[in-house]
DNA sequence: GCGTAATCTAGAACAAGTTTCAGTAACTGC
DNA sequence: GCAGTTACTGAAACTTGTTCTAGATTACGC
């Protein structure tokens, strides 16, 4: 078994450190005020206390940033789903209750949620390796909940394909909720549709 | 049976109806040549012999330019469906096939595929007259497929959901492979592995 | 501690989307 | 055919993401 740990990145000095925190909290305090465009590079900067060009040196561009802002986030909702894992009896109820969970969550913050997640759907290849990162917790996330207290056997290529659906159908409704073209029952209705592809178990 | 006319618009002269039309074309080719962003808003305007300002009086923003592109190529794609149809026997078959073809054909033209799709997936709620057309357009589609010969019943709410998430899926994924974070190989798959929704009939 | 290289700062400069405005052209109702 | 309104043009201005520069600061090997 791995430990997790976080994102490999190159190695900071303390400071360094805190800067980088720094600018992710001024990130999502101002994605929670106004959504993505209320995350301004300046501001950022000027919140963060950090010159522009600093900014630009931690995270390439502003879709890199909130991507980092997202995998922040997402290994928050993480790490609290393992504490308080969903206890359903079986594996598709669990991935929906976790999705369902999230889903709670991000109407707490819509703004956040959304400033997010344009970013995450707006990423070109430039951001290719960021948003793999994110791909790949999320993933993880959903294979934890369909495993359950078992040992967690290693995933099939048809488990990742359906894996990669849900997650799909998980950006896709989550957006347009956001953008107010779907309902939160529909979000609901969506997840739980795209979950009966999880074999019963 | 209702007739399938152009989405309803302020009626245009002749002239405008000439500018927006080649409003649309030069936004296509720009797009064709180097995707989202090699369509910019002044090039557009120089290329269709329009002033700035036109340009943006006719569409509001890049992002209604490019989701009114979207909109038009799905029109075609549509016709053509409509006149080769998918011959497979079951609905679900049909389906896959008519999202594989319409795959196929974006292949042929991954730039303007990626700056249409980019847009949509990005689009935000000022956009979401132009997004619900899409896709309701796509929903059509669909279910055109779904009924093949037949009479094309009335969806009920479970057949709108299954078709919903099929739409997630299927711009998730192209998404997903115009970044490269995705094989051909692998859209296919998600294609049909979201497809198993579809009840057999 | 000292010299050097990497990092950070402040601020200007640049790029592309969007807005604005004064003047001209085209349509509409009569 | 004309008056009045609406639409179009060309150009400048404004906004925000991004890049660049010169000088100050910090980290690091010795």
């Amino acid at each position: 078994m791995t430990t997790y740990t976080k994102a490999d990145r190159a190695p900071l000095t303390e400071r360094q450190e805190a800067r980088r925190r720094r600018i992710l909290r001024a990130t999502t305090q101002l994605a929670a005020r106004g959504g993505y465009e209320s995350v301004q590079m300046r501001e950022v900067a000027e919140l963060s206390e950090v010159a522009l060009g600093t900014l630009y040196r931690y995270f390439p561009s502003k879709v890199h940033l909130l991507v980092a802002t997202m995998y922040d986030q997402l290994d928050q909702l993480h790490a609290q789903l393992r504490r308080r894992p969903p206890r359903s009896a079986n594996s598709r109820e669990r991935v929906v209750d976790t999705l369902l969970r999230a889903f709670k969550g991000m109407q707490r913050e819509p703004h956040l949620t959304e400033a997010m997640m344009r970013a995450l759907q707006f990423a070109d290849r430039s951001v290719g390796a960021e948003v793999d990162t994110v791909s790949r917790e999320t993933t993880t996330m959903i294979l934890e909940a369909i495993s359950g207290d078992e040992p967690a056997a290693e995933p099939t290529a048809e488990d990742l394909a359906v894996i990669r659906v849900i997650t799909h159908t998980w950006h896709s409704s989550l957006i347009a909720w956001l953008n107010g073209r779907a309902s939160i029952a529909q979000v609901r209705t969506d997840i739980e549709t795209v979950c009966r592809l999880i074999p019963e178990d």
